[in-house]
DNA sequence: TCTGGGGTCCTAGGACCC
DNA sequence: TCTGGGGTCCTAGGACCC
């Protein structure tokens, strides 16, 4: 049957092709672009020297000459490169810079698809008329970015969306990488397994430890080996990995989602006022963009990182959502009792709502009627006003107050 | 070196239902 | 009186990505 639907379309066949585009150092080239003084020289950012607990969000390529690089410990940089300048980062800025990029990028695709602040693909298959042959593409869109924004980028050519990816990272930065069709597999056997893309360092210990060197140690082993070795998943992925099969698919229904907000504090916290406090920032801003999203979810999560940065969550799912934030704080307090180690110092606290869902989709209506929904609809005025006048914080008080 | 913050997906086990 | 099988929902932890 599913044979029957394949021949009864007539589909051109356009070979696949693939741009990843990646903005090289992203937010440390947008802090060159805007201070010319830091041009040339070594620019960190995601903290300043003394930030206790911040790590590397992005090193400048003149700071990576001396070792840093994204996730490393701040106190690490700061002895590695003490000369470099160190700033905490401007997230709404680099979000306007990728804004420009990505309308650049949308111009020689209508499937675009961002992945991150600083990357996407193009699928360019069947652009060929409109636009030349790929390559040129990828030359023009590389000229055009760094003409029209300042910024560099590096690009990876492919007919696998996942060798794209892989392939932008091979030269960087300002690299053009070009894995053209029946090169895929020899591609992947000559990357080292350390750059197979879903292979983090976890992953790699259990290869090593198995006796695993290369890719193509991974490829000569059979796909159900890989499956009893590795677990069913991660088994097939690798399998079709070397191969240079990894189907990532454009599109897709969206799928549940999640949204969080965690801190990490300066210095451990033990006392419970204090936590609470830091609870009920983490739970305003959560719910603060899940009115913006226009969602609500039955899911509440809460994560606690201790001193010793053991690592704990809890979460529970009621039959109806959210109502308010005195309602999620009540939650959150029962799961943070439930967990918490009474002496042991907090270090880190995370509140969490996940599988939310857009709020078009009906409820039960008795599951609304607790009550709750009166101060649910004073707090989405809040939101609102906050929402014309940003600088406006209004909920300064410990707990969010709404007269009922 | 002493480990951010925002996410997604996977695993494995338990409860519950038919 | 020694215990099936499948499906769905939920929970906790972990790996991975940028």
């Amino acid at each position: 049957m599913a044979e029957e639907t394949k021949a009864d379309i007539p589909k051109p066949i356009f070979p696949k092709v693939y741009l990843h585009v990646d903005l090289d150092a992203f937010f440390a080239s947008v802090e060159q672009l805007d201070n010319p003084e830091y041009r040339g020289k070594p620019v960190i950012v995601g903290g300043l020297p003394g930030d206790r607990r911040a790590v590397v969000s992005t090193a400048s390529y003149e700071a990576r000459k001396f070792g840093v690089h994204s996730a490393m410990p701040l106190v690490t940089a700061v002895k590695l490169c003490p000369n470099a300048i160190y700033v905490r980062g401007r997230y709404q800025r680099y979000e306007e810079k990728s804004q420009e990029v990505m309308g650049i990028l949308a111009q020689y695709s209508p499937s675009l698809i961002q992945i991150s602040v600083d990357e996407a693909f193009i699928d360019l298959t069947g652009t060929e008329r409109l636009f030349g042959p790929a390559e040129n593409v990828a030359k023009k869109i590389k000229a055009e970015v760094k003409e029209k924004t300042g910024l560099t980028v590096s690009v990876g050519m492919s007919s696998s969306m996942y060798i794209a990816k892989i392939a932008s990272g091979f030269k960087k930065p300002d690299g053009l990488t070009i894995v053209r069709a029946g090169d895929e597999e020899r591609f992947m056997l000559e990357l080292p397994m350390s750059k197979i893309w879903g292979v983090g360092e976890k992953t790699q210990e259990r290869l090593k430890a198995a006796g695993f060197r290369t890719t193509r140690d991974i490829y000569e082993k059979s796909e159900k080996l890989l499956m009893t070795m590795f677990g069913n998943s991660m088994g097939t992925f690798l399998y079709e990995a070397v191969r240079g099969n990894n189907s990532m698919t454009f599109g897709g229904e969206p799928k549940s989602h999640s949204i969080s907000s965690e801190k990490t504090f300066e210095y451990d916290l033990t006392e419970r006022y204090t936590i609470d406090t830091e609870i009920m920032v983490l739970i305003t801003d959560v719910l603060y963009r899940m009115h913006k999203e226009n969602v609500r979810s039955r899911t509440v999560a809460l994560k606690i990182r201790y001193d010793d940065f053991t690592t704990v969550s809890v979460q529970s799912t009621s039959s109806r959502p959210v109502m308010n934030a005195d309602d999620m704080f009540q939650r959150c307090q029962a799961l943070f009792t439930k967990k918490w180690e009474v002496g042991k110092g907090v270090r880190l606290l995370g509140v969490s709502c996940d599988n939310v869902e857009d709020k078009s989709v009906p409820v039960q209506q008795e599951l609304f009627d607790f009550g709750d929904s009166k101060r649910a609809k004073v707090e989405e005025a809040i939101y609102k006003m906050e929402d014309k006048n940003p600088k406006l914080k209004i909920v300064k008080g410990r707990v969010l107050r709404v007269e009922s």
